[in-house]
DNA sequence: TAAACGTGGCG
DNA sequence: TCGCCAAGTTT
């Protein structure tokens, strides 16, 4: 147990009424925002993940009207979801979106569960968003961490660039440390959203920020990130390209589709069997006895 | 722990 | 143009 590097009480206060009398102007007004419900904030949640606001918006938009409640999204095949998860990207999280509608009726009633055991226990929902839900949704005192959370407190507080690549126990010690005595919830969607509008990653508006005078990483001078270089993610000619244009191909059509029509979107055969083979391992895609490809639950 | 996992927009 | 980055989770 190390002594988190704490600011001065003063200043610690300071942070918490600036960021918070920030957020009440400059909030955006955003659909799951104005409809609280914890469905909304997990559906939400589960389409942000990796995905900037603005490709989720009409998603999300069309998924609610469709799918009001768990039970309706879990009254339907999975292959629904996928197909209705268009091109969000990372179409696993559609199929755990389902089977965590599922566990939802199945093990809570059709409620979605507040705990945070009850929750990391549904499939998808891993730290981030189990303290995001029991935040947002219920109004829980819950450390949430998202990757602007983490790079605001990283630069304001620790007076780095960057955070480490992955959430260290020093961290979560320090989150926790700077949590406010009240209204820890809206202490966290207010520190996201400055991360996600002001101080974000590539360029950050100092001069729109807040706490720009408590800001350690601008008092040293805005000190270059020194640590390792994150690895960059391939793309080109990688079986993710590949699975992505498989998955398309389903996503588009009507019903399901023979081989032909999949093998005619990649021309190396041997890892287009690997990508497929990984679809259907997945459960993202489904062999029907006829020969022909589906999505899962598409006849 | 590190690698896999989509997609598209921006600097 | 092209690498970086986006409200992470799983294995």
């Amino acid at each position: 147990m190390s002594t988190p590097p704490l600011l001065p009480r003063a200043d610690l206060e300071r942070l918490h009424d600036d960021v918070m009398a920030w957020f009440e102007t400059a909030a955006r007004d955003l659909p799951w925002r104005r409809d609280v419900s914890p469905w909304a904030v997990m559906v939400s949640e589960f389409m942000l993940q990796q995905t900037p606001v603005a490709r989720v918006l009409p998603v999300y938009e069309a998924w609610m009207q469709r799918w009001p409640t768990p039970a309706d999204l879990a009254a339907e095949p999975a292959g629904e979801a996928v197909r209705a998860w268009g091109r969000l990207g990372y179409p696993r999280r559609a199929l755990r979106l389902h089977a965590a509608a599922t566990a939802v009726v199945e093990r809570h009633g059709g409620e979605v569960p507040s705990g945070r055991d009850d929750l990391l226990a549904l499939p998808g929902v891993g730290d981030y968003t189990a303290g995001a839900i029991a935040s947002f949704a219920f109004g829980d005192r819950a450390v949430v961490m998202d990757t602007n959370i983490r790079r605001v407190f990283a630069r304001v507080v620790s007076g780095v660039e960057y955070p480490a690549a992955a959430v260290t126990a020093a961290e979560r010690e320090l989150a926790t440390a700077l949590m406010p005595g009240e209204d820890a919830h809206v202490w966290a969607a207010a520190t996201m959203e400055l991360g996600a509008l002001v101080c974000t990653a590539r360029s950050p508006q100092c001069s729109a920020c807040p706490v720009a005078d408590l800001c350690r990483w601008r008092a040293s001078g805005y000190p270059a990130h020194d640590g390792p270089v994150r690895r960059g993610q391939s793309w080109e000619g990688t079986d993710r390209q590949c699975r992505g244009r498989l998955l398309a191909v389903l996503r588009e059509a009507e019903g399901p589709v023979a081989k032909a029509r999949l093998d005619a979107v990649w021309p190396d055969a041997v890892q287009r069997e690997r990508a497929l083979d990984g679809l259907v391992a997945d459960g993202l895609v489904e062999p029907l006895d006829s020969g022909l490809f589906a999505l899962p639950g598409d006849r």
